[in-house]
DNA sequence: CAGCAAGTGGACGGTGCGTCCATTTAATCC
DNA sequence: GGATTAAATGGACGCACCGTCCACTTGCTG
């Protein structure tokens, strides 16, 4: 019998309504170490190339330990950035305008979600290639959000689902990591997208629907 | 010292100008049992778990006479790949519109792109995704070719270089499969990309260039 | 058919994974 | 503060795959 932890916190995870057992002192200390090194060794090196090992041995604390609360690496990498996350989706779904709900342009809001999430990768590129392996990006609950969201503001447009995966794949963390190690910058990125928001999802006219 | 072999075919490269040294035949034999089996392989299961084992023991033969030819699992997927990519590429060099150099709209070409692009996928994802996890995708040949087809494509828009690389981002193996799975076909897809081509390529008013 | 370079395949050492369990340690109760 | 108990720990273990190495085999050539 495995003991049921949350991937995202790590924390134990109680089956029932029963209150969850305390965390013992220890254990806490050591879950703090681990993400603490584990943010220090996907900054350092190659997100893809950290081991669990390196992990455990970076935090001082033995392998067995580590599996303990943590299945692979991409949990880890997920705990770490799950605060960032909800903070903009917190933004999309209560927030000012343009990001939030109140913006009636669908384009401006796009460009401005657009803007929060290169924000997002400039600063946690290495979480996320640590977290999402080429395929596993779809599979996570955050791509499920930021899909949902987006196909909503396509909702005008002839097919908003392909559509929606289509807006988001220039977002993959694998392109932006290439990107800026070519040489260009945030600014530059974020204003093609822009532009790429404004052309897919014009203006609608009145309260007419944007069709083809 | 290492035989130095071709990537993309297995074959043994010339180091001179010197004639390359004749291939054996029960190495041809093999070479050819090992690219069967690859593609079999490929085609049946997951990609990313095809081990370089299992396609030396599909094939019949020992491991070490798989590594002879072909470093990893990447470069025999490659491989077979090499001539559908090529086929397309002198299409887009030497073929006739809408995909050939003599289609005078860049919206109408990149459409044309996209829908052969759409059909490679469809009859070759699973090699693409045994050729390309992830950030290995960009350092392809292949992907230079693409994103400097795109790039002149775009060349009147206001940064031609970033916007090549958004907009083959929705061309990755890994989102087209998540989208097939999802009972996505390929026309919607097609039909969503072709969208795309012409919002952002607007065709050129006159022979003035499309700024902004 | 002899000589030899090309080709072969299995053994080997190395690395990372995920599990298991004897031991240690923190929290609780008297 | 000592006894009790369950949580927590960490290193050993077995497994899978990697990539190399090299003694042996086989096809080609003269």
């Amino acid at each position: 019998m495995t003991k049921r932890t949350d991937l995202l916190t790590g924390l134990p995870v109680a089956a029932d309504g029963a209150a969850p057992p305390r965390e013992r002192a220890d254990a806490a200390r050591n879950r703090a170490r681990v993400l603490a090194a584990a943010e220090e060794l996907f900054a350092t090196g190659d997100p893809a190339e950290v081991t669990m090992e390196d992990i455990a041995k970076a935090a001082g604390i033995g392998r067995g330990t580590l599996y303990r609360r943590y299945p692979d690496r991409a949990s880890i990498a997920r705990a770490l950035l799950d605060e960032h996350e909800r903070a903009l989706q917190h933004e999309i779904l209560r927030g000012a305008p343009p990001l939030g709900p109140d913006e009636p342009d669908p384009a401006a809001r796009l460009a401005a979600f657009y803007a929060a999430m290169v924000d997002l990768l400039e600063r946690h590129v290495h979480l996320l290639l640590g977290a999402e392996t080429g395929s596993a990006r779809y599979r996570t609950g955050a791509y499920a959000f930021w899909h949902t969201h987006v196909r909503i503001l396509a909702a005008g447009t002839a097919d908003p689902t392909t559509l929606a995966d289509v807006l988001l794949a220039p977002l993959a963390p694998e392109l932006y990591r290439r990107q800026r190690d070519q040489g260009i910058d945030p600014g530059r990125i974020t204003a093609t997208l822009a532009g790429l928001a404004y052309a897919m999802l014009p203006a609608a006219v009145g309260e007419g629907v944007v069709g083809e």
